[in-house]
RNA sequence: GGGCCCAUAGCUUAGUUUGGCUGGAGCACCCGGCUGAUAACCGGGAGGUCGUCGGUUCAAAUCCGACUGGGCCCA
């Protein structure tokens, strides 16, 4: 029979170990019928609170693999306070509905190219489609967290783009608003032209790429001199010349004026001019920045015509020679530097691109013809003028739009404003008194981008999204509105019900100006979606127009999110505690790294690399994933594999479960409960021995978990887990059997009972499903009654006394276990060849270890030897090489073992070989513990003799009935097996006495 | 160009904060064992320039500096 097939029989009968797969199955059908995780998800009522916000995703995109790291880290912490008898405020799933990333898939789908072409489809349709898009995928999602225990309120989730939601979003910007922290203001933002509107600093960085690009000079001629004088001005954006106004010298700095081949007087800073002239140059002056001041000249293009002050030099200090002439071309509608000096000077700002990028009619040579199309032509003129000094290309990074792959350009537009950079101060020290995980974020790669934090851009030029609740009306007067009701209150007129606050309801409404009572149009904005993930601590609760649970003076004390949203949800989470309510956002943030490949490469959907956390979890199931995530350092970059998750969990985990299925199959059971009367009591050093493990893991845990650091629990319990299976059950094996003494089966009983029980609550936050089938297996609870459910009960306390002589005793015993078998390998005696005696030298009275008796019992019956005997150091000389291997340490014996097994022993040893080989049989037939067998054994000569003095106990061994002892050899047939070993001989016929069931092997 | 993090056996890692005994462990490998857990379990072995170089020190995986490689972020 082939072994998958014995073993699948053997689980049908329920005689074998689940699998983890079993294990959860079992377990989230006995949480969906039970209603488990309803009850537990708030945790106790009228406990103390603790505030945790889930970070909400975008569910447009299927869950991936880092998703689910995030979630175990949260959950288990959750899972710890819940237990600690805390409240949880709040266990709201979420989700982040608006923003470009769903627009963008919709235009995907109907070809949508531009603003005109989303209008021309209809906005209401458009932002429609948006809408029903934005939780395609959620039931993954939702089905994903089921899987891996991630306990979260689906059905009460709160959604950024729900009116409510959005109302607490108003209230937000209309205080900022009134403290003066949100101003409409004219600055350089990145923007696509194709998406037509300005991106977040965020949002661009994901779009850097090497980029083919003109490299220019050109010449510029000073006005009114004589010989002909001409600056000379480097660019990379030939397109941005026609909107040039002034020209950037610096203060101190030397130039050159150089005699150039027509006869005309070239000026460039006197550090280029070795660039620019390699073979030399003839300087006929030199002079300082300054000296430049004021001097005007003629612009590149004659486009913008004149206006007070244009085309004239001017100093700056930003001006460098690294790169270019040190004279700088500046255009302020294109460059922040270039922004800042034209406001300054006064000459303004000059456009001439229309919203797509392309060039209006004010630039006649090329209009029509987009922003980089444009630098050909505009390229072809200047040189037909004589105005092209050097043409030349340059390779670097430029960026592109993450979403549509158009190079973006710098442009100074319109956009509302966060003014964070009037609060950075308290921006650094409210994060100064946050528990950063890894601490060194803290003032590291967060600390850094608080202190260079600029104003934020919140406004998009977009359709779905929060709507920028502010009216201007003709004199300039801004009205930001900050309720339903008060936007009613200004209609003068009750709103439609139900209302939606998004851009198609809204864009219809004119407001009276709260100043002058004109009539006002809105600004045409939606929000940045990041600041509506930043309002979800208090949005969720539709703070503050319901009496929710939400308290603007305290923080969250935990999230947890991956390591990319610190410029994303903590940024956003920290600015609005600290404009709103002036106080940190979150006590404890926790981050997760990046997750990897085996080979250490991103897994991407694109490189066909990443592994499918929904189809991994049907495979290995959902705390074979959360155990690899507590063993790993999840804080840095991680590589994962199948192979290695699996190879992770299944060590410890199934041993875990081979412990338990032995605590069942044995036909071992206690009281229903057996942690209800404490720690049970027995004199048994081996028993005192676990419990005392058992706490320390419990303490272990505690600790790491206040830590919000889970690997050192992970640690503890899988130390845990040996020490039960390894050395506990593995000496207690004896105990169990049908033949012990029935006083100390039932004290192992109960300890094996209490421990385990006790086990499962201390890991039940690390592994949800194995702590609850451990708990209804063993504490009766049969899968039955939610309210026998593992996640229901307390944080345990005390659930032993420690003792720590006795860890350390036993540490020492085990250590001369290992000396013991070495010694028996040397003796080259296998262990089942009993042995008289092992010698201890230089212990006290109290014997190896300080365990007494029972300390040399479990030494003797671990090295199967007769006896075990104290001896001093000085008789080392009475055991000498002949009959005795001995260990020494330092000098001195530590160790002695008798080498030559007696007749009798030797004999012993033969049967022991031949009950081994046959219960093996046994168990390859499928037989239990308490079935009879018939057995007919056919024996050598030397194994019959060692044999039939012991056939009784073999026979009761063995469960056989009958059990005959024959010479010779059995004829070969089905149910016979011929075994050699050693030179030895024998072979058996084991037949079951009743007739297998129909259909089975 | 700037900032931060990481580097210990083929793989996963403990130890690094606070310098100190022969740097622990698991997987895989080789050899051996198993006395009702058997796709389990136990022992032994082999496998390490603790990324490289330099410094501090009686003593460095640990502290300091430089470099190399990898990663993330910023520009």
């Amino acid at each position: 029979m082939p072994a998958g097939a014995s073993r699948r029989r053997m689980a049908a009968e329920g005689t074998g170990t689940p699998t983890g797969l079993d294990v959860q199955r079992r377990v989230l059908a006995y949480w969906d019928a039970t209603g488990v995780p309803a009850r537990a998800l708030a945790g106790t009522a009228d406990g103390p609170v603790f505030r945790f916000t889930e970070g909400p995703p975008t569910a447009n995109g299927p869950p991936h693999l880092g998703h689910l790291v995030g979630r175990v880290v949260k959950d288990l912490q959750l899972r710890y306070r819940r237990m600690r008898g805390y409240r949880l405020v709040s266990p709201m799933a979420g989700w982040d509905c608006h923003g470009l990333a769903v627009e963008l898939e919709i235009e995907k789908r109907h070809g949508l190219r531009s603003h005109h072409d989303i209008e021309a489809y209809g906005v209401e349709k458009f932002c429609d489609e948006c809408r029903a898009d934005t939780l395609r995928v959620a039931s993954l999602w939702q089905e994903m967290s089921r899987q891996i225990g991630y306990w979260l309120d689906y059905d009460h989730a709160y959604r950024t783009m729900d009116p409510p939601y959005v109302e607490s979003v108003w209230w937000s910007l209309k205080t900022l608003f009134d403290r003066g922290l949100l101003e409409r203001g004219h600055y350089v933002l990145p923007y696509c032209p194709r998406c037509e509107t300005s991106l977040s600093s965020h949002e661009v960085a994901q779009g850097y790429r090497e980029a083919t690009d003109p490299s220019v000079t050109i010449r510029l001629p000073l006005v009114g001199s004589s010989p002909r004088r001409e600056l000379l001005v480097w660019t990379t954006t030939p397109w941005t010349l026609p909107a040039n106004l002034l020209v950037a010298a610096r203060r101190g700095l030397a130039y050159a004026v150089v005699r150039a081949g027509d006869g005309t007087e070239l000026v460039l800073a006197a550090d280029a001019v070795a660039r620019y002239f390699p073979e030399g140059a003839e300087v006929v002056e030199r002079l300082e920045g300054s000296t430049l001041e004021g001097r005007t000249y003629t612009p590149p293009f004659d486009t913008p015509g004149p206006g007070a002050g244009r085309y004239r030099v001017v100093l700056d200090d930003f001006v460098t020679t690294e790169e270019g002439t040190g004279l700088v071309h500046i255009a302020p509608s294109f460059g922040p530097d270039d922004l800042r000096i034209g406001a300054r000077e006064r000459v303004g700002t000059y456009d001439p691109l229309d919203p797509r990028g392309r060039f209006t009619e004010a630039v006649p040579l090329v209009r029509g013809i987009g922003f980089k199309a444009a630098d050909p032509a505009l390229l072809k003129d200047l040189e037909a003028r004589g105005r092209l000094y050097r043409a030349e290309t340059i390779r670097h990074t430029y960026p592109f739009c993450y979403r549509c792959d158009t190079p973006l350009l710098y442009r100074a537009i319109d956009s509302w404003f966060v003014r964070t950079s009037r609060v950075t101060e308290r921006l650094v020290a409210l994060n100064g008194g946050v528990d950063w995980v890894p601490p060194y974020l803290r003032d590291g790669r967060f600390g850094n981008f608080l202190t260079e934090a600029k104003d934020w851009a919140l406004s998009r030029s977009r359709y779905w999204g929060t709507p920028l609740p502010i009216w201007r009306c003709r004199n300039g007067h801004d009205t930001c509105v900050g309720s339903f009701a008060e936007l009613a209150e200004r209609l003068g007129t009750p709103l439609p019900t139900p209302f939606d606050p998004h851009r198609v309801g809204l864009d219809r409404l004119a407001l009276r100006c709260g100043r002058c009572g004109e009539t006002t149009e809105r600004e045409p904005y939606t929000i940045d979606a990041w600041y509506d993930s930043g309002a979800a601590p208090f949005a969720q609760f539709h703070y503050p127009f319901e009496p929710g649970p939400f308290d603007p003076a305290a923080p969250l004390d935990y999230i947890a999110e991956g390591l990319d949203q610190t410029r994303g949800w903590f940024y956003s989470l920290l600015v609005l505690a600290t404009t709103l309510f002036d106080r940190p956002a979150y006590r404890a943030c926790l981050t997760t790294g990046l997750v990897l490949d085996a080979e250490g490469r991103k897994m991407s959907k694109s490189r066909g690399n990443a592994l499918d956390p929904l189809a991994l979890l049907g495979r290995l199931g959902g705390d074979a994933l959360r155990w690899t995530f507590l063993a790993i350092d999840f804080t840095e970059p991680m590589r994962l594999s199948e192979a290695g998750i699996e190879a992770a969990a299944g060590r410890t985990l199934g041993t875990l479960r081979n412990v338990v299925t032995f605590y069942g199959g044995a036909g071992v059971r206690t009281s229903p409960d057996p942690t209800a009367s404490g720690p049970p009591s027995s004199p048994s050093v081996l028993d005192r021995w676990l419990l005392s493990r058992l706490e320390g893991t419990r303490v272990a845990v505690e600790r790491a978990l206040e830590r919000y650091d889970p690997r050192p629990a992970a640690t503890a319990v899988a130390t845990f887990v040996d020490d039960l299976s390894a050395w506990y059950l593995r000496r207690s094996r004896p105990r169990f059997r049908p033949e012990a003494d029935a006083e100390d089966r039932r004290r192992a009983e109960a300890t094996l009972g209490y421990a385990l029980l006790g086990f499962a609550r201390t890991i039940a936050p690390l592994l949800p499903t194995t702590s609850e089938w451990i708990q209804q297996e063993v504490g009766g609870g049969g899968f039955l009654a939610a309210d026998r459910s593992v996640h229901l009960l307390p944080w345990p306390g005390t659930l032993a006394q420690p003792l720590p002589a006795i860890e350390e005793g036993m540490a020492e015993l085990r250590d001369l276990v290992e000396i013991g078998r070495e010694l028996r390998q040397r003796a080259g005696v296998k262990a089942r060849v009993p042995l008289p005696e092992l010698v201890v030298f230089g212990v006290g009275d109290a014997g190896p270890g300080g365990l007494g008796a029972e300390g040399e019992l479990l030494l003797a019956g671990e090295l199967n030897v007769r006896r075990v005997r104290r001896a001093a150091s000085e008789e080392r000389a009475r055991y000498g090489e002949d009959d005795w291997v001995v260990r020494e340490e330092d000098g001195r014996p530590r160790a002695a073992l008798s080498r030559r097994p007696t007749e009798e022993l030797r004999d012993e040893g033969l049967a022991r070989e031949v009950a081994r080989r046959l219960q093996q049989r046994r168990k390859e037939l499928g037989l239990r513990y308490g079935e009879t067998v018939a057995i007919e054994l056919a024996l050598s000569a030397e194994l019959e003799r060692a044999l039939a003095p012991r056939r009784e106990a073999l026979a009761r061994e063995l469960g056989a009935e009958p059990l005959t002892l024959t010479a010779g050899a059995l004829a070969a047939g089905p149910e016979v097996g011929t075994w050699e070993f050693e030179g030895h001989r024998f072979s058996a016929r084991v037949h079951r006495p009743t007739v297998p069931r129909p259909g089975g092997a």
